[in-house]
DNA sequence: GCCGGGTTGAATCGTTCGTTTGACACGCGG
DNA sequence: CCGCGTGTCAAACGAACGATTCAACCCGGC
């Protein structure tokens, strides 16, 4: 209203489409997307209600426009990652730890760049895939199958003589850690009572990948070992 | 509307109450707490809009009634398998895969007893956990985390030598694992186009609990070695 | 037979939802 | 100076929301 559009020379005035964007992020990262308004939105982001319609058509929209604003490059950087990993090994299978971290630091190294707290960022980023039942917009789907299904593959090159089966359920087993973890890690305090401590992004991920990896090569003979009669086999007939 | 209320010997017409607890709950489940309306639920238990509010005060207290009606069966049988365990073991650590078992196998004992299809069951629970951020009814609550604690006892003993704080998250990326795949189970067939098989409970019970057995024992050293040099030391020095 | 508590029904409450409208302000090229 | 496209704004749209009202209803006990 004080100045005009293009009359300073960058944006002191940050464009409308842009706070829309980023109120509508934080709003959903902690509320939800169903139970956020477009009216939340627009006074959170001092603009007029009209202005959700006009810049992305619809809520919907600007729902879709909020889900493959991070979601796609951490789709991209994961399979970068691989394919540098896989470039790196040559025809070698590459190591379980290496292909999770690969599939987790994405959100770590784009959270940085978001202008979410790390906090946000990650509640958001839980929400898109526990809390919609995955209805991704179809844009993020199919570069997010391409990506989950180039994982699956170097998963099986790393773990021989698993079936395909096993390796998908225990993707989504890892999966699952992944995303509660993230979107929910403010229920370890209210549970532990505190005792959970405050882990670092890094120690995070560390723990992370150690507890999937070791689930992953489940069953996988060692290379320093042979078969591990371990555990109550009477119970647990595998 | 043709038999009054008790004119029959049993219960050929369901008292309305019921049959409102039964559609809010097959409606939750496969749309989500906040995406499904009073006249929803009326609806689909051929009730008037007014039931809801006159059987449980409003819509929340319909929520918590759904919420309640199963999560406090699973957490009460997840103490006592817990306590039979320990009962049989006398003062002797738990075997980590027991206490998994303990933990995951209410949810298909009392699946039985849901007029829901497991399915429903399933994604029902998951959303309870996952979506709400787990905003559980105060009584929900507090016999929850009652029962959590005691887990974490479960898990100490059973795991020497890892620290309260580790075992806090390790629990915490179990039960991701757990929730993300009974909630979202159909996203590995969108994902593997299929090739992720049709396990039964029992198999999906029993990958659970391999997987995360080897995740929370990891770095624990089995009976028979020492030492695991193992994974690439050099970019994962935990 | 009828009274009264428990339950249902249709109608409606005020509110909020996502979306649309039409007027208005602005900078730019003619 | 004018017309035009781009944004913004207050106002209002119809629909759907959760909740409430009040008359009608049913059945068991008096």
């Amino acid at each position: 209203m004080v100045f005009p559009m293009s009359a300073v020379a960058g944006d002191s005035k940050v464009a409308t489409k842009q706070r829309l964007i980023e109120a509508a992020e934080a709003l959903f990262a902690d509320e939800g997307f169903d139970r956020v308004s477009v009216r939340d939105i627009t006074n959170k982001a001092a603009a007029n209600v009209a202005a959700v319609n006009y810049h992305f058509g619809s809520r919907e929209g600007l729902v879709a426009v909020v889900m493959a604003r991070y979601t796609n490059p951490v789709t991209e950087e994961r399979m970068a990652r691989l394919e540098a990993l896989e470039r790196r090994a040559g025809g070698k299978p590459v190591a379980v730890e290496e292909i999770l971290d690969a599939f987790i630091r994405p959100f770590a190294t784009q959270v940085r760049r978001s202008e979410l707290s790390e906090k946000l960022f990650f509640k958001l980023m839980g929400r898109m895939f526990g809390q919609q039942g995955c209805q991704l917009p179809p844009m993020v789907e199919t570069l997010f199958i391409t990506m989950v299904q180039r994982y699956h593959k170097a998963l099986s090159k790393a773990l021989p003589g698993l079936p395909a089966d096993e390796i998908w359920w225990r993707m989504h087993l890892m999966s699952g850690s992944m995303i509660h973890t993230m979107a929910h890690a403010e229920i370890v305090q209210r549970f532990s009572g505190g005792d959970a401590g405050n882990p670092t992004m890094e120690q995070l991920l560390s723990r992370f990948i150690r507890f999937s990896a070791a689930g992953m090569k489940e069953g996988i003979a060692e290379e320093d070992d042979e078969s591990k009669p371990k555990g109550p086999q009477v119970e647990f007939p595998f």
